[in-house]
DNA sequence: AATTTGCGCAACCAAATAGTTGCATTTATA
DNA sequence: TATAAATGCAACTATTTGGTTGCGCAAATT
């Protein structure tokens, strides 16, 4: 089944998985072990994101290691992409409203 | 209730409605002839982008209309900032592939 | 060969969620 | 003032989701 990146990134313990194997690859095991839950319920968490292919398997011996897959993350930095200049956009008047004050402040 | 700002953008009709009110503020009628649910449910979903605080209201006489607040979607931008160095180290990966492949090109 | 280990899958359960209908409130209009 | 319009809120329902337990299979260990 094909995933939606977004609702896969929604679940907060998805997200601290993402965070882990992003700096090394782990097995389904060693992940659990991060985490209050069982180890089915952060396979579960890791079909998911398997699913939408933020996740990569590779399998060795019995053991199935997961490695991250930053190319389909970047999928949401492309989606954001359209309201970035929205934030710039403030940050700049910002930026103005603070040069105002500090202008007014020289006048006095 | 304050609301996981990752949570409210999970849902594909509160993207969509992001992305049109983003471009213009609007009232939940106007909104809801964007979409083929009822008022209601659209009225359901703009609720939960006030409480994580990606819509802000301005009552103007008895309608209310939605505003756009980027600095809140900013902080999914923030959180992305950790993976981003890896989907641009793999990119000048395969930028050297290519390289690679070039050079072989010309020694041949 | 028997046992242990790592893992995925299916069944089940409780909680959350998206959607609907109905109603109350406030503001504008006839 | 009576009515219509814009909106939020509550109750109810169907579906989804996160979690658990139990099982089966394949690879390693004894």
């Amino acid at each position: 089944m094909e995933r939606d990146i977004f609702q896969a990134i929604a679940d907060p313990t998805r997200r601290a998985i993402l965070v882990l194997i992003a700096t090394q690859a782990m097995t389904p095991n060693t992940l659990a072990e991060h985490f209050d839950s069982t180890r089915q319920a952060v396979s579960k968490h890791i079909k998911v994101l398997t699913e939408c292919r933020l996740l990569e398997q590779q399998k060795v011996g019995r053991e199935i290691y997961y490695h991250f897959n930053p190319v389909k993350m970047k999928e949401i930095d492309q989606w954001l992409e359209q309201f970035k200049e929205h934030w710039e956009k403030r940050f700049n008047q910002l930026d103005q409203v603070l040069l105002n004050l500090n202008s007014n402040k020289d006048e006095k």
